[in-house]
DNA sequence: AAGTGGTCTAGACCACCGC
DNA sequence: CGGTGGTCTAGACCACTTC
């Protein structure tokens, strides 16, 4: 009597996941879910059940409730970004948009003492350097330059047709935490011509250095944004002081 | 006078005040809070009502749950936040910078649609408008725009010189949490006479509507940083979201 | 085995929205 | 006014930790 992997997936989470397939991922903005009440029967749970499920969607900003009125399908629009270490793909892929990529290089250099201090290597240690143009359902959306040290591939540079996480998470050195650095800066003339924006606009510059679940420093990536449709929505709270 | 309007706070919120108060503040890290049916007896309310609490608790970092063993008082040296709130002046203090002040103009304005939705009042509720200009160590920081409702203040504009988020603290209004929008922009004209910046410069803009702990809406402030001066140092780690 | 937090149910009443 | 989401109750069973 094996028991094979049953994986307890508790019911909120599998109706979320349904409820975000069925409805809210095909469904336009401002769409109305079906009532709770609704819901309860068809899916054949509690309503304690279906609220939890909508809490979730609504917490990771799928949905919206208006008391006395209904819940709707969020408007993704407006691109949001919580606390949490995610690579542009993903990032994406969470707030509907769809992501792609442009190689615009990659080069093999040697460490300058920044960089090799922050990756924790020799100062002159081979880094693969990536630059890619990114883009949100076709359209740029920011400039990413990744610099990794090239044993982290096996000496060699990495394919740039699959994903740089995902090549790294094979080897051992998936991003698990990460020191970040968030500026304004103004675009130069070659940056705002890969972003399709003019000269000197404002753009987010995010500094990441990310390390492996041992803490080891695994990549340094710059990735400039484009000010009119990328920003941080979060919520902080008042916490003690680290 | 006063506001003899009584408040509608559910249960689940006070609960976790009291629990904050009672146990969270005064015990030790890692101290074990009394199980969730001790709570339910001793506060006399559903378990369900106790759990929604502590799960409040949970979420903003004050407390954390084991599974099978309890719920303990969180090791606020173990708290990965990111971004914390804080006032201008907490911020710089912590960056080591002197945090001064030049108020650029105080008024009354009545609130408008968004303005009304974001604090939850109705629309032409009066709101003190705070314009000021945030230096550290002398020099150009930031431009603050404060909204405030007057019934905050007790009717009256705040005193200038003080600061604006110890008098609210005195009537009970202290922010304990906040959702932040952070965004690059361009500067105008007069905000980059303000900063002592060239026209066109690149700022962050950061958005920020703050709660009580009761979760009733007191401010949104909107700063704008010199880009030159300022930017987000955070940690980030790949967890769920919930 | 006893006790804990995690999940779930089947009810109920309330405040609010729209007709 | 009926229907909606928001809150709350009093149970129940489960998986897990602890002894």
């Amino acid at each position: 009597m094996t028991a094979g992997e049953t994986e307890i997936v508790p019911k909120y989470l599998a109706l979320a996941a349904a409820l975000e397939a069925d409805v809210v991922a095909a469904g336009e903005p401002h769409e109305a879910l079906p009532t709770e009440r609704t819901l309860q029967e068809e899916y054949g749970v509690s309503r304690a059940t279906v609220r939890r499920a909508i809490a979730h969607l609504v917490a990771s900003g799928a949905v919206y409730s208006v008391r006395g009125s209904g819940t709707y399908v969020a408007d993704p629009s407006m691109i949001r970004k919580g606390l949490r270490l995610t690579s542009f793909s993903e990032d994406m892929d969470e707030r509907g948009h769809r992501p792609t990529s442009e190689t615009l290089g990659n080069d093999v250099v040697p460490a300058d003492e920044i960089l090799a201090e922050k990756l924790n290597v020799p100062v002159g240690e081979e880094l693969a350097r990536i630059h890619r143009l990114r883009l949100a359902d076709g359209l740029p959306m920011a400039l990413e330059l990744a610099r990794i040290p090239l044993k982290f591939f096996g000496g060699s540079l990495p394919d740039p047709r699959g994903s740089l996480d995902e090549q790294l998470s094979r080897r051992g050195h998936r991003a698990e935490s990460a020191d970040q650095s968030i500026r304004a800066v103004n675009l130069g003339f070659e940056e705002a011509n890969l972003l399709s924006q003019p000269v000197g606009a404002a753009a987010l510059r995010v500094e990441r250095c990310a390390r492996d679940v041992l803490g080891r420093p695994v990549e340094c990536t710059e990735t400039t944004y484009r000010a009119d449709r990328y920003g941080f929505d979060l919520s902080v709270v008042r916490g003690a002081k680290d």
